[in-house]
DNA sequence: CTTCATGTAACTTATGTTGTTTCAAGACTC
DNA sequence: GAGTCTTGAAACAACATAAGTTACATGAAG
């Protein structure tokens, strides 16, 4: 099962935004994650519902930033994303009236709540600007390494 | 992103099976799982291997138990049905050359680590036998409910 | 030697995600 | 106002993966 990986994405695409001057395309945005433009907007619009980044149409036009980086974490993107499955494994429902399936079901869930409990708590605690303060760390580690140095993110 | 049943088919299965007099072919406990043969001789290989259950050929063939339900934890099915994806979102990987995404995905990462580790360590403590305990109980409370009872396997 | 059952490969179907095309509509520049 | 840049959104195609199906070989019991 492959991994849905819309969370990294937007969570990288919103700290460049937090370093780039006026507002991203789309496209820009897009070449950025080697994807297109109409996939950035689909994903970005779940964010905008929440008010995380805003758009404007026309010349000049874009998304930004709707708030401090210090203000959103990595659960506010994770919800804003649209991703109420944290596992790729699950309960099946196959004879819903087993007594056997539901014990199975019962123990599995368990599990499973406990762990997405830790997990959620996790990504409540840590804000985009955490990541971006270790961003800039490894910037002062390996300044070569600069990020997307060809495209118009860091000039 | 769907969910991947087959951990919890197989449990549901293996515990069926200790309470089954002789062997159970892939037929019983397809409709068992409302699905066919041939996919549960492929999901009950991985088992095989692992020699958690066995097979014969021919008449009176099918698959047994290959030890006791006190002696499988839900981690040795979980890894026997060959699931090494826990979790339904992952890291990206558009940019690996890229610091912010290097970041990003650092911090992912140690969140997912450590819920999965909490997770398997979970999985590891439960065994079978716990659950068909758990079943135990719930058939004593609700006699009427029994498994399956028009398949043959709780005559 | 017939029947029953697994083992396995190949193919089809179903589902969901991603990518693409297309056009409408708003906003800025000239 | 004309032209250009940009998002919004719908409709469609392409792709990947899991599940289901078919077909046939192999082995074991009667």
């Amino acid at each position: 099962m492959r991994h849905d990986s819309r969370l990294s994405r937007m969570l990288h695409v919103l700290i460049h935004m937090d370093r780039h001057e006026g507002a991203a395309t789309s496209e820009t945005i897009a070449a950025m994650l080697n994807t297109n433009p109409v996939v950035v907007r689909r994903t970005m619009a779940g964010l905008r519902e929440k008010g995380y980044v805003s758009s404007e149409k026309g010349h000049g036009g874009g998304w930004r930033l709707g708030r401090p980086l210090s203000e959103m974490t990595l659960l506010d993107i994770y919800e804003a994303v649209g991703e109420p499955a944290v596992f790729a494994v699950g309960p099946a429902c196959d004879q819903p009236a087993c007594l056997v399936e539901q014990a199975v079901n019962a123990a599995l869930s368990e599990a499973f709540e406990e762990a997405e409990k830790l997990l959620l708590s996790r990504f409540g605690k840590v804000t985009l600007a955490d990541i971006a303060r270790d961003f800039d760390a490894r910037m002062a580690r390996y300044p070569a390494s600069a990020a997307h140095a060809g495209a118009g993110w860091h000039s």
